[in-house]
DNA sequence: TCGAATTATTTTGTCGATTTTTTTATCGTT
DNA sequence: AACGATAAAAAAATCGACAAAATAATTCGA
């Protein structure tokens, strides 16, 4: 949580951050997927403003932001709110991510090239060595397990060439990191080192370029933050788009 | 163009819009789509602000919306512009509607019941009541045509089921009509009320959920714009996606 | 004691002014 | 004339204050 800071100290961080909205935006999104803020809690601007020690105005072009990103929405003349959570709703950004990762891997399969396969490589590397130094041991950093687990998802679809489908991509994969963070610690404890099996056959398949068994991979692995956050009762929760 | 109004005036329109930001997004949005600001030009809240009659506020929470919408940029402490527009932009948003329409129609095939028929058929009723009215005749008011235009895209999805599916293909269908603004005019006459025969025949493959003839014939439906903006020289130009 | 109406308080949305940064213009030097 | 440094102008970002709206509290009458 980012709170009881002193003005200099804003002050730095926001050049770091290049503005005062961009700071907010950063700082009040990342508090959004931690949780501190519980699922339509009230973002009362006055709370915000000594919170983060800013004013209004780069407060609500934040908000501004961060209501395109699904993570607040607002109503008209009574302010801004975080968004919900809910089943349904975690099963609707699974559905979005099967039909825009699936397409992307596709893409990327076809077009990729020598430092594509290269880039997966090293993502692979990097989060599968985090995960061993982790090994069973309580997590203490998660964000940056996060990252990388992320890391590796773009790195596959890096070749696909649609600025578009990327874009939604990552919006998509942070939309559902909220939900994947309150279970993550123990998700990491119970799978541990396994997590890295998956992620490995999965790149194995995209490099041998097996389109459509890499797909279907990729189509059920997105699955699992659904399953393991509400009933793992079979995929019947879970609608089908297209079971490749 | 929205200018040179009293204030009064705007208090009224801002009214009705809910707020004052809603009614800087809403002008400022359609003012890029009708091609009032051409592409990559600077967007200067001076200048915003006598034009619409509005303090900076309201207008840089609008620009900040509208970022998300694809629509402007904003650089760290430089200001903001107008998006550019170019060849590869919308081969860029063509792949990306081809992508998610087609998975969304698949699911509303799937789904769709008698309501979600119903809403298709009115849909295409009041698009080609107009089409037939317009008729030849220069076309007055080409704002109508695209609302009953998207109506009739929107009405085949509807049934998908995907909240987000929805929102990304409105969001996508937006970003093209600033393309298709330009030859707009051009294109109905050219094509006349041919353009609903291509309507018909989708829809029909549609209604008779004959879901593959129906995705292989949206997908190239969706490939129109382009083709029509840039060289009809074969389908060679616009990248493959799942040519079903 | 309950509930409608009125008043007070809080909160949102907006404005005008200030600060900070970028851009343009000016000047002196080689 | 070309270049870099400095000063002036313009523009962006942010702030503190205010007006409009919503929410909470209070009063009054049945």
């Amino acid at each position: 949580m980012t709170e009881g800071r002193r003005k200099a100290d804003i002050r730095d961080l926001a050049a770091e951050a290049g503005s005062l909205t961009e700071f907010a935006y950063r700082n009040i999104r990342s508090d959004i997927i931690a949780g501190a803020y519980p699922p339509g809690a009230k973002l009362q601007i006055d709370d915000l403003k000594t919170r983060y020690g800013l004013s209004a105005s780069p407060l609500r072009e934040a908000l501004a932001r961060l209501i395109s990103q699904g993570f607040v929405s607002i109503e008209n003349q009574r302010g801004f709110r975080v968004s919900g959570m809910s089943r349904d709703d975690l099963a609707d950004i699974t559905l979005a991510r099967q039909v825009i990762e699936t397409a992307a891997l596709k893409l990327a399969v076809e077009r990729g090239d020598d430092s594509w396969e290269a880039g997966i490589l090293a993502a692979y590397h990097r989060l599968d060595r985090y995960v061993l130094r982790l090994a069973g041991r309580p997590v203490e950093n998660l964000a940056e397990f996060g990252e990388l687990h992320k890391a590796f998802h773009t790195a596959l679809l890096a070749a696909c060439g649609s600025p578009r489908l990327l874009e939604e991509q990552s919006r998509l994969y942070d939309q559902a990191e909220r939900y994947r963070h309150g279970m993550m610690q123990s998700y990491l404890v119970e799978q541990g080192v396994g997590i890295m099996d998956e992620h490995r056959q999965l790149m194995n398949l995209v490099l041998a370029r097996n389109t459509d068994a890499a797909c279907a991979m990729l189509h059920q692995h997105l699955g699992h933050t659904y399953n393991f956050c509400f009933g793992d009762s079979g995929q019947t929760e879970l609608a089908q788009t297209a079971p490749p």
